[in-house]
DNA sequence: GCCCAGGTGTTTC
DNA sequence: GAAACACATGGG
């Protein structure tokens, strides 16, 4: 029988810990979880090194970068006009507040984020997660299709539903902000390889469609 | 050519 | 409200 804690301690033991987010700092971090809405890691890192290599990495140069220069630099990401904006309404976000957030509590912190353009609960808690290092739990579609599959949950329920499930379950671990952590980027690594396993597998299918379990 | 990818905002019933 | 749609590149 699965449980939110033994499915972690199985991931843990098959893929061993991952040490994420990929990125060198917290605003990087922060950049790269704009730019991976709904799009593979590997088109990501080919815009973040457009930005670095044209010492884009920066707030003020990303607000100060004219859009479609900037959409240009972002063009490998995907969305890269929509994206462009976001990045934009982000960095103006951040150089007002997000600097100084330290001090912020992190239910205020989370608003914050959220009344960003373009920052949805997902980016959102990412941010929180991996940049300033706050106690959220991260749900991705990754993370509903496992537990779907395992029987865990429904997959339908609401985001704050599913972030609350995990948050509480995941609660009395001694450090939950670094379980929060790995938990996530397991779910991450476990999706990634196990659907390029060939044959796929089905019982273990993490597919969008997959023929026994749907979406 | 088809499917997929670490979502979000807008439009439409 | 929820369902459908737009946004777009690159890899398998």
């Amino acid at each position: 029988m699965h449980t939110i804690g033994s499915v972690y301690t199985s991931l843990l033991r098959h893929w061993g810990p991952q040490h994420w987010w990929p990125g060198d700092t917290p605003f990087e971090i922060m950049v790269g979880a704009v730019l991976t809405q709904n799009t593979a890691w590997t088109n990501v890192e080919k815009a973040i090194a457009n930005l670095r290599a044209n010492r884009a990495l920066s707030a003020r140069v990303i607000i100060s970068t004219p859009s479609r220069t900037l959409a240009k630099w972002l063009r490998p990401s995907g969305y890269f006009n929509i994206k462009a904006q976001r990045l934009k309404a982000f960095c103006t976000w951040y150089l007002d507040k997000g600097r100084r957030a330290r001090h912020m509590d992190t239910a205020t912190l989370r608003r914050e984020l959220l009344d960003v353009h373009g920052i949805g609960p997902e980016t959102a808690d990412d941010i929180l997660l991996y940049a300033y290092q706050r106690p959220v739990f991260v749900i991705d579609a990754y993370t509903r299709r496992l537990f779907r599959r395992l029987g865990l949950i429904q997959g339908d329920e609401g985001y704050e539903t599913l972030r609350a499930l995990f948050e509480t379950r995941l609660a009395r671990r001694a450090d939950r902000i670094a379980v929060f952590n790995e938990y996530h980027a397991l779910i991450v690594r476990h999706a990634k390889e196990i659907c390029r396993t060939k044959p796929r597998c089905e019982a273990c299918c993490l597919r969008r469609r997959c023929p026994q379990y749907g979406g």
